[in-house]
DNA sequence: TCCGGCATTGACCTACACGTAAGCGTAAGA
DNA sequence: TCTTACGCTTACGTGTAGGTCAATGCCGGA
């Protein structure tokens, strides 16, 4: 109950720096409680940290986090701004099915070059 | 036959800047022709530039995406390297693959916003 | 009490991927 | 001929996402 979690526990487990983590509570990403100075991150925390790493993979800047952060803190109540975010929704909906493709299509890609290198190989081993 | 494109041609198709296309030359992505000063792309230099902004939009950097161009404009004739590009497929290829699953988590992650965006619209429009 | 080790803060530094401005050449159309 | 548009180069500027470094605080163990 009420774990607490070291950054450095956090920058083990996700592969990061203090730095970035410490980065991410200065844009406003995270809020870490504090014992004095020290962060203590709680398991909530270390959710968002994983989605936020995640949104960064797939190429949403940190400004972008922030908002869909906000987003889930408190959820915009008038219909103007809602339909606002659900035009947003839609362009973010567009552009990572776009990327799913470009990855579909780099991954067959990948594939190719595999074969042709494997084909290649073949041919040095037959020919040495 | 033989059709070139101007930059700005390529610029409007792909919504790229004049600069951006010619900081590509100058990190040796692209080798256009020249009349003169003049830049004259191909309907080859259009093809790599498409893939070039793919491997963008999926987060290669220019460094990895030149040498993906060396690696097709010369492929690796000796089995080591053979050997090194592959496991560099492999390595990028699981990439990909987190990346993919990234974005489906995010996607039904914005579906979820969007239901929920529908859902509050639907209520105020109750309300008033 | 002293020490090693983790944490913190602030200041500065860095790489990448361009943007932007200045100044000039050139070619086509009014 | 004048203007407009496009293109070129050189050079400096910028935002993002951190890295690095130095000085310092604090705590638990010998």
């Amino acid at each position: 109950m009420h774990k607490f979690y070291t950054i450095t526990e956090l920058t083990r487990e996700f592969g990061v720096s203090t730095r970035t983590l410490r980065y991410y509570e200065d844009e406003g990403l995270i809020q870490p409680e504090r014992r004095g100075r020290t962060r203590l991150f709680r398991a909530a925390d270390r959710r968002l940290i994983q989605e936020i790493l995640r949104g960064r993979r797939i190429g949403f800047s940190i400004s972008e986090i922030r908002e869909i952060i906000q987003v889930y803190k408190d959820p915009p109540g008038e219909a103007g701004q809602l339909r606002l975010l659900m035009r947003k929704v839609e362009e973010k909906r567009d552009d990572l099915r776009q990327k799913r493709k470009d990855i579909e299509d780099t991954l067959a890609e990948l594939d190719n070059i595999e074969e042709s290198c494997l084909t290649r190989l073949a041919e040095i081993g037959v020919n040495t």
